[in-house]
DNA sequence: GTGTGATAGTGTTCCTGTTCACATGGCTCC
DNA sequence: GGAGCCATGTGAACAGGAACACTATCACAC
């Protein structure tokens, strides 16, 4: 239960941020189960991972572990969100409210985690100016005055692939340092800027390959 | 231009697969621009990539390029669709018509890749027996037999995390072969089958630990 | 037909992330 | 209070993917 030597980030692996948040979300159903510790062999197994790796992943950030026992779910679960970030509440921006738009606006799980939605963009006459839930859609060009009243820290980008660049560079503008793309293009932005791109078409192309190479 | 030998799979790695789809859309974009031939330099600077990188990948599958003038668009673009299976059309089942399950459905980018979604799957009696866009839903009992009948070869699950195991291992029963799972939840299949996941949560919780960083 | 320039293909090196194996150290029981 | 247990934490070995640098080859100009 050491804290992190908050001065020195050594260099954490992308992929160990993405476990952390296997992870937590593997600590939270046990939590409710009532389990009390859990082995970094336990947690491993359950995502066919190897235990050193568990271990390793959460020692870059302390000694949350207790040898001999292993660790406390729900001291280990707080001290996870605490590095997610996941003890505050984000505001977030999305980006067109089309089909894929809409889909992320009413998927109800970003919330519980911290994630809300603050405010719409979208130059769609339609749509702007109209309120879904409570939160306002707004034309695109009152994102930069927007960003700064509302502090809004993540930009998701639900736009088509043409006017995903256009996008982001306004999101960048705006002083937002973290997009989460959802357009099948690559974006391209500044280095203190974090970019996530979801991109279906590759999941599923990926998919295709694998059937083409067994069917041939 | 070397058909590529076909007995004889390496093993490729699958972040080159992932990348076989991002060059395929720019060639198609290069196409339609006219561009008869393109560089690996060129190809590479686009999604700042490393040009040996590009070589490499496209090696993989044959020899494609031309020394001293790099690939042309059009038979390299034609190469990787054959290559992701691009080329044939695929009968994907999606289960699940929620938020998520509809937006996928209504989000056309699929159809023209090769990707028809033939029947959707949910047990919400005010939606099993409707039809959408011509496309029948269906309760998920009715799996197995549907997927003999159409052929089907890949799933898309878009059920929350409760229920996403069990409807894995009905997608698996049925003989289907490739799984892209929407829900936040770590599924079990074979290994002969494919699992490609797409975890929204992940990518939302990865930029907040990196705001989380810079703002510490 | 020959020379030149440009770019693909590839063996090697480098580096990052994963796995292994062992020593460390807290907890419990006697 | 001491001994034994048992899972952590971690240095070292390993593997796989990315970058480099070199060689082979093709098109085009002259």
């Amino acid at each position: 239960m050491t804290p992190r030597p908050s001065f020195k980030i050594p260099k954490i692996p992308e992929m160990t941020i993405r476990r952390l948040s296997v992870y937590t979300r593997c600590l939270l159903q046990l939590e409710e189960d009532g389990v009390k510790t859990v082995s970094s062999e336990e947690l491993a197994e359950r995502f066919n991972l190897n235990s050193a790796q568990v271990r390793k992943d959460l020692a870059y950030f302390g000694e949350f572990g207790v040898r001999g026992i292993g660790y406390y779910a729900s001291g280990l679960k707080a001290e996870l969100q605490r590095i997610l970030g996941l003890d505050r509440e984000w505001q977030v921006a999305l980006v067109g409210f089309g089909n894929l738009g809409s889909a992320l606006f009413n998927y109800k799980g970003f919330a519980h985690q911290g994630f809300r939605i603050s405010v719409i963009f979208d130059d769609d006459p339609q749509k702007a100016g109209r309120t879904v839930d409570g939160v306002q859609i707004l034309p695109l060009r009152e994102l930069a005055q927007e960003a700064k009243g509302r502090n809004l820290q993540i930009g998701i980008v639900a736009v088509p692939a043409e006017a995903a660049q256009a996008v982001a560079d306004r999101l960048v503008a705006a002083g937002i340092k973290a997009i989460l793309n959802f357009a099948p293009a690559r974006l391209k932005v500044p280095k203190d800027v974090r970019l996530q791109n979801v991109d279906l078409s590759i999941e599923l192309e990926t998919l295709s390959f694998y059937l083409a190479q067994v069917s041939r």
